[in-house]
Order: structure tokens, then C-alpha cells, then sequence
DNA sequence: TAGTGGTCTAGACCACTAT
DNA sequence: TAGTGGTCTAGACCACTAT
């Protein structure tokens, strides 16, 4: 298996130091050649690189190596900019945009709402060290945020709003972390190309009085993320 | 992107039902005949089905449809075999190995020992339907745990041997997921091909004194498995 | 504009699986 | 034993990126 040779040559150059966090390797053609191999199998080696978070590949561009992942515990109220920043992390957040519409089937089902229900919906992309990492889609039910999309929602994080201009706070989520591809839309504004592993992160939030508020859906690049966390466990 | 076709034309033919879980797709080689492409084409359309959980694949022998993933709570102390059970499965579970050892790097760093510090290790595979969804390795401290390796650890649970010899209960759980891919041992005992996308599951476990008590890495096919949980949030 | 990655073709050989 | 999946070769074209 001479992909699986060439993977751990690479292995080897990034753990000695000599390829270090996002830099870029060299062009596919050259590494195949350096390898005396053909592309077909050198990208055999580049993709199982990527399935173990070592490398990612932004679309087009090329192969980069991957930094730390960011620590990520889905039970903390901690918003991304703060947890980055709490890791010596450069966050930034776009919004894509916020607006109201009808309920989606996945929407309505996670929001336990009939189908053709009026929500928000609000699309952005976190970024560490300007490298997108994270799209993020919250779809909010209207009935608690009067007037939201009126709001200043890329000059200030969600949760902040949530708890300043409305009184309310998270208290309980549910969530779900399964593993899926990038596709369209989310594929190109994390430059990603079409197909690359990733990792979802689905939240379902409660308020302090339980009611359902919100939810989110995060497909996060999954070199970028490890998902860590604390429990105590009930007997 | 041909690939992508191939891929929704598939997607539609498991959702009409036309394919049922666990059932052989047709060789690639027909598949490839029957949208009219090369089998490159056509095992690229395969693998996104792959990436998104869709089907899997057993090492030489095909590919399959994916069953429901097992929905699986770090947080819980619930026992796999119990928690598959719950959800009408049918698991088994099969000792591969049990052995005192010297610490691995990794083991040491979990476990928070020196290097070259006696530990037990356990290998298990455990099974649903009777197919391989996950490789567990654990690493135990052995102080509590006199004599643990003279015990039939083939015929009954880790924790309720634990609880019922021991005394010993989980109190506290830290855990960890990210994504990695199978190679070597773990492929082969998950009859997967090197290289196939998974999900590590790593936990640190303590008892009811807080005491670090042993450690599992386990390596999950990624189809079979959606990590579900809910928390409440500290203020 | 030169070079690159994304995608695809059309094969080949071999060890293994299914029967 | 027939057929299959795992792996690999040696190309090709094109749209896009980097400069």
C-alpha cells in the first residue's frame, strides 16, 4: 500500500517540524513526483491525511497543514468568540444573512413547530486566523425576540442580544454531533470543495424557564474542532 | 460533477426504499456500467455516500446500506450492550485481548502516569446486528483493581464487574471526540479497508472520590453512531 | 499568463471473497 | 473457480488561482 507509505513520509515531515501549521504543500504534481507515483494515488495519501485532521485543503488552492483544533464543549454557554479568544485564537464572524421565513422540514422538526411556521433564520461563517472553519445556521422561533432582525446582529454575538435586549438566557441544550459531507452553499463559503468530511454539530436551546428558543446547525471543518467535554453522572 | 449525480441518484434510490439497511449494493463495476462511467467516477460518488453515513463499506466484500446509527450518550453510565438493547438492537461484544502492559505514550498521558507504569489493557469489538461498529480499547489503573485479569471479562460487563467486585462506581466522565480513520488492527477487527473515516471517542472516567479510575479510546465506524446529549447549563 | 487543482477516462494486476 | 474490490498507471481537459 504505497499510499499509506506516503502519508506517514508526510507524517513525519510535519511532526519533525518542518511543515508547519497552515502552510501549503507543495503542488500535487511535484509531491507525486517526489514520490515517483502518479496523482491518482498521491491524493489517495492527501485524502487520508485530511480523514485524520492533519491536513485540510481549501478549494482550488490547495493543501494546507492543519493547526490545533479548537477545544469545543458544547455544555458551556460560551460563545465562539470568547472560547476562541480563551485559546489565544483569532475569531472573526461574518453574517451571511438574517432573515424571517416559513419554516424548513429539519427547522420545523427541530424547533418542534408545525411545517410553514414564521421563524428566523440567520446564516454566518467563524473563522480562526481569517481560515473559515465553521458555518453556523440558527433558526429562532419569533414569539421571544420581537423585532430581532431590526438589530445590529453582526456587530454583536447572539447570545449577548439574547440576554440583553430580551432577558433571556440558555439554560438547558440538547445536542447532537454526527459526521457528513460538505455540499453547495456551505462547501463554498468555507472553501471547501464539494464532498469534504465534516463534522455537525446540531443544538436544540432552552431558556431558563425550559421553553424552547432556539436551535443551531454547525458544520464545522473537522481538523478544526475537537469537541471536549466534562459530566457528572447521575445514578 | 458527474460524481455528485451519481451520488443523489443513489441517495434516491435508498430513500425511496428501493435499497434497505444492511443490504449489497451491486459491483462497481455494474454500478460503474449503469451510469456509464469508470469505476474512479464512480467509487468517488461512493465515498460521499460514505463521508455522509449513507453506506459503508466491508474490506473486499462491498458496499453496504447503513442502518440508523445507534444514538450514543458519553454522559450516561448506561453500558453499551444496555443502551443498544434500549434501542432494539441486537449488540454482542467479543474480548480480543487482556493483558497487564507498560504504559503507551498515549495511555500515560490519560491515565496521568509515568511512562513504563503497569496498567491493564483491554481490546474488545463489540457488534450490532453482527456487524463491527466499534473497537474499544481501555487502559485501567490496576491499584483498585486486584485481580481483575483472573475474571471473566468475556462474559460480563466492565462496570458491572467494576461495581459488583469493586465496589466501584463512574462518577465523572471527561470526554472527547474527533475524527480520525482506521488503519492497521483496528481496520481489520472492524472489517474496514485502511483508511475508511471514523469517529474517536475518547473518555477519562473517575469514581465516586473523584479518583482517576481508567480511560477508553474507542473507534467508532462513523455511520453507526450519533452522539446525542443534553446538559444544563451552569451559570 | 503560467500553473494548479477538480474531474474524468480507460485501462491493468492481484489477492481475496463467495460459492 | 469466477468475480470482486484494492490499488495503481498514464494520461486528458478545463476552469480557476496566483502573480
Amino acid at each position: 500500500m504505497q499510499y499509506v507509505k506516503i502519508k506517514d513520509a508526510i507524517v513525519e515531515q510535519i511532526e519533525s517540524g518542518m511543515l508547519s501549521p497552515r502552510q501549503k504543500l507543495p503542488a500535487e504534481r511535484k509531491l507525486a513526483e517526489s514520490f515517483d507515483t502518479t496523482r491518482v494515488t498521491l491524493r489517495e495519501a492527501l485524502s487520508l491525511l485530511e480523514a485524520e485532521g492533519r491536513i485540510y485543503r481549501e478549494d482550488r488552492r490547495g493543501w494546507f497543514i492543519s493547526p490545533e483544533p479548537l477545544r469545543y464543549d458544547p455544555t458551556q454557554t460560551l460563545n465562539f468568540t470568547n472560547m476562541a479568544i480563551a485559546q489565544n485564537r483569532q475569531p472573526r464572524t461574518d453574517l451571511l444573512s438574517a432573515k424571517g421565513i416559513l419554516t424548513t422540514k429539519q427547522a420545523a422538526q427541530l424547533l418542534e413547530l408545525q411545517a410553514f411556521s414564521d421563524i428566523y433564520r440567520v446564516d454566518r461563517v467563524r473563522y480562526l486566523e481569517e481560515r473559515p472553519v465553521v458555518f453556523v445556521t440558527n433558526f429562532i422561533r419569533p414569539e421571544k425576540f420581537a423585532g430581532l432582525l431590526d438589530l445590529d446582529l453582526a456587530g454583536a454575538s447572539l447570545t449577548d442580544i439574547y440576554r440583553e435586549k430580551y432577558g433571556v438566557v440558555y439554560a438547558k441544550v440538547k445536542y447532537r454531533v454526527t459526521t457528513t459531507s460538505l455540499l453547495g452553499d456551505v462547501a463554498q463559503a468555507l472553501r471547501a470543495t464539494s464532498g469534504t468530511p465534516a463534522m455537525m454539530v446540531e443544538r436544540i436551546n432552552y431558556n431558563q424557564h425550559g421553553e424552547l428558543i432556539d436551535c443551531d446547525i454547525e458544520y464545522w471543518r473537522h481538523d478544526a474542532i475537537s469537541i471536549e467535554s466534562i459530566a457528572q453522572l447521575e445514578r
